[in-house]
DNA sequence: CTTTAAGCCTGCAGGC
DNA sequence: TGCCTGCAGGCTTAAA
């Protein structure tokens, strides 16, 4: 399910309830989801206190006193709930001294739980490969633009790289790429300094509107207040085949919004504006 | 080395 | 109504 928006989302409000707060009960409902959850990770939790949260591309950590640091990946479906009642796919249940209840549900179970030294997050695994974060100043034209140099895929496969950049998915890339004007099967090798910078604006632009949208709701995604995100109508080209793109004249210009299939997610774009 | 395809899981929408 | 197929926000691995 979530992009960096709706993660950055998720994270801020677990941070509201959970920081500063000590995880009273810890249930765990299954030994695994795509990994195994290590041994005794229940055991680390229950009487920690939370001591804030980190994003990192779409994974977070939140950090507990005793130098250790929880990484939270919602992969798919995965989702966290405040004060719900259990639902189906519930793997992790959390209750705060002050009776706060969050609640892990991820049906199709491509998420992940694991423990990592906090002092050591960057080294784990699923973190010491990922590119830059897309909304730091060290991720710009240049830094882009030799990232891309030499690549035969389409910028799009580039883009949902997250050794390139990290935290775009399929709605984003879609989206960044409509935004700068770039077509989605044009190769990464060729987009060059010029594209890069209307790229890497375009990229940081739509990641900054949908967070401060809350992200975009489809299907199961809600952030963890219930409250939905709304960045799915302030979409320009995702989900939108055969409507009008907003940036031409109409039907005698423009054949709307195409969709088509790349390395099997699609991919929608303009076909007029998008070169 | 780089790039592509298959697989992991469940749920849902659409076609018959 | 039920069954079947295809598709879904991610990421890893094996194969080409």
């Amino acid at each position: 399910m979530p992009e960096l928006p709706e993660v950055e989302t998720v994270m801020r409000g677990l941070a509201a309830k959970l920081e500063g707060r000590r995880l009273a009960r810890v249930v765990l409902a299954r030994p695994d989801l795509r990994w195994p959850i290590p041994e005794g990770f229940v055991q680390f939790l229950s009487g920690a206190r939370v001591e804030g949260f980190r994003r990192r591309g779409k994974y977070m950590f939140m950090r507990l006193d005793r130098a250790l640091s929880v990484l939270i990946h919602l992969g798919m479906s995965g989702r966290m709930t405040i004060d719900s009642a259990p639902l189906p796919h519930q793997h992790l249940t959390l209750e705060t001294d002050d009776g706060a209840i969050i609640g892990f549900v991820d049906p199709r179970r491509f998420g992940a739980l694991d423990l990592v030294a906090t002092a050591a997050e960057d080294s784990h695994r699923l973190i010491a490969g990922l590119g830059p974060e897309p909304l730091d100043d060290a991720f710009s034209p240049a830094t882009l633009a030799s990232a891309l140099e030499g690549k035969k895929t389409p910028i799009k496969a580039a883009l949902l790289d997250q050794s390139v950049v990290a935290g775009l998915g399929n709605i984003y890339v879609s989206e960044a790429l409509f935004r700068a004007g770039i077509l989605p099967h044009r190769l990464a090798g060729t987009i060059g300094r010029g594209r890069a910078g209307r790229l890497v604006p375009a990229i940081k632009a739509t990641l900054t509107d949908a967070i401060a949208a809350g992200g975009s709701s489809l299907r199961d995604y809600v952030q963890p207040s219930g409250e939905l995100g709304y960045f799915q109508h302030a979409w320009k080209v995702y989900d939108r085949a055969g409507q009008p793109c907003e940036r031409c004249p109409g039907p005698a210009a423009c054949a709307g919004i195409s969709r088509t299939v790349q390395s099997g997610r699609a991919t929608y774009f303009c076909a007029r504006t998008q070169k």
